[in-house]
Order: C-alpha cells, then structure tokens, then sequence
DNA sequence: ATGAAAGCGCTAACAA
DNA sequence: TTGTTAGCGCTTTCAT
C-alpha cells in the first residue's frame, strides 16, 4: 500500500496559536458555529488565510463521528447510462457537499464483490449508490451492511431500500405498439445481457405483442457491444419474415443497422428499427434513430435525492420513477410492400 | 453538510479484547507486520472474522500519515474520451489498492477552480490526476500545491509534472496526409473548442497542408455537441469546393455527415469525413466511420503509473506519449469527378 | 514478539 | 463566548 508523506500542512493549532484563540475556537469558527464572537472569528480567518489552513476532514470526520463521503458502485462505468447516471448523481452530490467515490466491481462473483465491497467500506461511507444497470450491482446489493444508507438505480425491485427507476415497461409497450401501427404484424427483441430478472422493456414488449393478439417470439440474445447485434443484422437480413425489430439500446440498434446495411438491407425501407437510451448520437445516425428517451442524468440526480432523505435521517424507502418517452425520428416506418 | 450516525462499527480494541491480545499487535496483524507470533495471529484473525472488523482506513490515515486516496479531477466526465481514460486510471488505482475521487470542476473560472479543489484537497489526498481535454483542467493543474503528486493527461504541456500524451500532432497530419493521397487538393478542419493552446490534432493538419504546398483555410469552429457540426454540415453541403473534412473527433465527425446527408451530400462519394477518437460507435456508423484511434483506457493507466512512480518517491517528471493509429474505413474516398 | 503510552488533527462535553 | 480536558480509532515509539 504505498504513499508518500509530505511537507506538513498547518494545523487548527498553528492557526490558534497564530490567532490568539485555543483550537476549539477555530474549529468552532470552520464548523460555522454562532457562538463565536466577532473579533475571534476575524482573527481566525484571518491566520488561516495566511497559513493556507483547510480543516483536516479525516481528523473531522474521525472525531465528529460524522462521515459525508458516498460511494458510487457500479460494474461498468463506461457505458452511455452508467456515465450520465454517475455524473447526476455527482452533480447532485457536489451541491450537497459530499465527497464521491466510485467503486468498481470487477464481476458477480461473490468473491469479486466482497473484495470490491471491503476497500470501500474500510472508508467510512455516509451512503452508498448501486447501480444494478448490470448484475454485479445486485449482489452487491445484498452484501452491503443493513445499516448503511443504499439507494438501488435501475434493476429488479429491492425491498426495503430506497430506489430510482425508470418506468421502461410502459416504455417498452409503447415503442412495440408504435411498431404495430405502423403495420407490422410482428415484433422482434434484441436483449443485451439480462440483469437477472425480466427487464422491464423486454415486458413491456411482451405485454404490448400480447393485447393485440400476437404470438412472442423468442428474445434474440445479444452482448452489450454493437458487434453481435451487427451479426444478427447479418442474419436477420437473410429473414423476409422479421420487418421490425426492438433493440434493448441504441448501441444494439445502431449495430443491427449496420449489420443489416451490409448484407444490402435498407432501414426504414426493408426493415424497421427502434432502440431504447436516445444516446447523443441517435439523432445524427443514419436514419436518425427512433427510440426512447430516458433521462439518466436526472435518474442519478433522483438517487442522490433519495439517499439524502436518508442521510437526513429517514428510514423510509421510497421509489421514485421517472417516465421514459417515445422520440420519433428516422428509422421505423410502415413494412414493405 | 449532512451525515447520520449509525451503529457503530467493532474497533481494533474490541478485536484485540476477544483474542487477549492488545490493540497494537491487533494493528500489527492488519499492516501486515511481520513481527507476530503465529498464535496471535491467528487468534487475532479469528476475533476479527468473528466481530466483521474491517480497520477504519480514516483513523488509519490520520494515525500514520499514511494516505492513498487518488483525485482524478475533471470538467466533464461523461464524454468518450474522459470516461474511458477515467475507466482506465480506475482499473489501475483498483488494482494498486488506491481509492479513487472524483473531483468535476464546474468551469474554468478562478473561483469554480478554488472551491472544487479545497473540497477534495481537505479530503488529504496520495495525489491526482488532471485531465487537460478541457480548459478546466489546465486551471486547476496550476492551482494545485507544489508539493502534491500531480501528474496530467493530455492538454498542453506542463512544465515539472508528469505527463501521459497522445502524440496527436503526428496522428493529424497522417489522417491529412491520407485524404490528401486520396486525391484532395485541400483539407478543411473542423475543431472543438480549443483547451487553450494549438491542439496537437490542428497542429498536425496544419503541418501536413504546409508540407504537401498547400493553402492552410481556416479553422472551423464548432463546440462539442454533435448539432453544430451537423449545422456546418448543411452550409458545407453548398460549397462546392469543399471535398475532404478532418474532424477534431468523432461526434462532430458524425454530426457532419449527418448535416451533409441532410441536405443531399453523401459520404463519401461527394465529400470525404474523417474522425479522430474511434469511439466504438464509428464502426458501425453509416458510413463506417475513417477515423483515428486512440487507447484511452491506456493512456488513463499509463497516467495512473506515471502517479504511481510518484507516490513511491520519485520526483522526476516524465512524459508518457502514446501513438494513435489511423483506421481506415468508408467515410471517407476520392473526391467526385 | 508484545504491551504501555503517546499522539495524528480534530470535535464534544464541560466548566468558567 | 471561550478554554480545558478527553477522546475518535488507529499507528508509533519505546520498553520489556
């Protein structure tokens, strides 16, 4: 465990001492204390100022017993949701004066999560932030202490903690409806991998496929990465039958496109596309993608909402949803012929 | 600033009072000293096994001076560049047993710059890393203590700090090198906004245009959304003479061909498009995108080594390049006619 | 190899 | 309003 000890920083006690005051005086001045009078405090500031004071917050939080820092935990923290998500939730986080750290898992293994979990914990966490975009986040989930303020992002529904979520059922239901009236008579899936449990886009497309009366295709399996849903493009294209297919996200949808653009096959002409995130680059896709909007960002901004209340000394979960929307754009139309 | 107390957690002495030993040998045990009987070793693990002791890593720090949290400060976290090279500095400070901060400045303004690093400088860090993609990064590297292990990514150079680089400049000029042996006689540039000296990228095409006895146009503005290259793209589309873009990345790349194909330019048989960056999307853009890659999930570990040597007391500054490679793929051809 | 004592920089409880 | 004293949970001497 290495590190470096450095040029020692000026103490309460140098600026105390500098000020003419005792060390609770200066503490009391930082922690931004009423009882303080006047003249104590401009002298303070005023050392401090010269000493290039800033408060210890180890030392802080240590004797206070009070701990701001928050952890973010997630697997993936590269992937269009995951980022925008952390950046609300750091956004909302800086505002609030909290301190983020971001913890990676490496897998689901229980191992991995333990050990990712351990370093994170030894650092004396106010809360923590899952994010169950994939499945590491919900066993860590279950493995963080009861006792700690959690809020879920996204996933299966936990019980007994705070969660924010996106409505993607109804989301879903409606992307696939869209599809059936433009015309098609069916409607495939392309899933990226499942978070362990039934995805809420996935049944939202199920249920909208079921009330108008129309068989469930089997979900076609795809990764997270635009290169196996570039080869089911490839296969599908060779399928007269499919005319609409629903990407689980854009990424899958942009892959399929060009997949199915190689083997000679048009979208919207020949087959239509939607994909489900509307990622800054949809819009400028070819076709500009049809797809859904959901607002990450704001998701982040929400979980942090969410864990304040319990920082703030709430023992209550809540949820709290936020609705995707339906963006109409180039790449779904009525089926050939 | 918010926190909540809550059970508290077994300390070393509780440790040591179940295994009959006493709270330093507890300590012992835990930094891995050598000095200890097996016995009390052993005993020592059990206790702590059997109470889920996991040592305060603040009162460790506070206690030995000892500090290994990292900063990783930033303007923008959720662009392709930044989260990967950020992915990359987490991979390697995960591996090393650092934990990482994340530290968003909220601009470039002195005061912006000052109250985010006095937030995570009072979190008493190892060291950090700036990112220089944005003019942000360049302001706070100054601000930053002398004496703190700093080491920067990308940007402009940085005189007495470690550096880790693309060698952009050569990159630029093989990309305009590469439109020019296709046929171009003029390469015009298409730049995000500037982080505050002449980008490697601008560099490069400038020296290439010079080079090959060319007028040098001037730059085109654009900011870093994807929209204002697409609104160059539709003016583009009426000049005629226009016939080969090097975009500074691949969103504006993207965004370009987008406006062009808008107004009824193709790419690339009227004008030919390349980007800089190869996000995992410009493979399967339509057209595939030419563009050229840069490993940020590497740079972003080589800044974390580069930290690393630091914090392990090395105080010479070194400057870690790394060549991005042209990828060659269909946006971009001869020009018509 | 181990324990007693001191101290990291701060805040809390109390007294004045 | 202010200072004194004690203590947060750990590590570090320094004895033994």
């Amino acid at each position: 465990m290495p590190s470096i000890a450095r040029e020692r920083q000026p103490s309460a006690k140098d600026v105390a001492l500098l000020a003419g005051v005792s060390t609770p005086t200066v503490s009391r001045v930082f922690s931004g204390s009423a009882n303080v009078s006047p003249r104590a405090r401009r002298q303070v500031e005023a050392a401090a100022q010269r000493l290039g004071y800033r408060p210890n917050s180890l030392a802080r939080a240590l004797a206070s017993g009070r701990v701001t820092t928050i952890a973010v935990i997630s697997q993936n923290t590269a992937r269009y949701g995951n980022t925008t998500t952390i950046a609300g939730i750091e956004e909302a986080a800086r505002a609030a004066g909290h301190p983020m750290v971001i913890s990676v898992l490496e897998g689901p293994d229980p191992q991995d999560i333990t050990r990712s979990l351990d370093a994170v914990l030894s650092q004396q966490l106010a809360g923590a932030i899952v994010l169950q975009f994939d499945r590491a986040g919900r066993a860590a989930l279950q493995a963080l202490p009861e006792d700690l303020p959690v809020v879920a992002v996204s996933g299966p529904n936990v019980p007994g903690r705070s969660q924010a979520v996106f409505e993607e059922a109804r989301a879903g239901e409606e992307a696939t409806r869209y599809l059936l009236s433009l015309g098609h008579r069916s409607v495939a899936f392309i899933a990226f991998p499942s978070v362990g449990h039934v995805g809420g886009r996935v049944a939202g497309w199920r249920s909208a496929l079921r009330s108008a009366g129309l068989n469930v295709p089997p979900v076609i399996q795809a990764t997270w990465e635009a290169r196996s849903s570039y080869e089911i493009g490839r296969s599908l294209a060779r399928d007269p039958n499919t005319t609409a297919v629903f990407c689980a996200n854009d990424m899958l949808a942009m892959g399929l496109i060009s997949g199915l653009a190689s083997a000679g096959r048009r979208v919207p002409d020949d087959i239509s596309v939607i994909g489900f995130d509307d990622e800054p680059i949809a819009e400028f896709y070819l076709p500009p993608l049809t797809t859904v909007y959901q607002d990450f960002a704001a998701l982040g901004r929400d979980a942090f909402g969410l864990l304040k209340e319990h920082l703030d000394g709430s023992t209550r979960a809540r949820l709290v949803r936020r609705t995707p929307t339906l963006v109409v754009r180039g790449s779904a139309g009525p089926p050939p012929g």
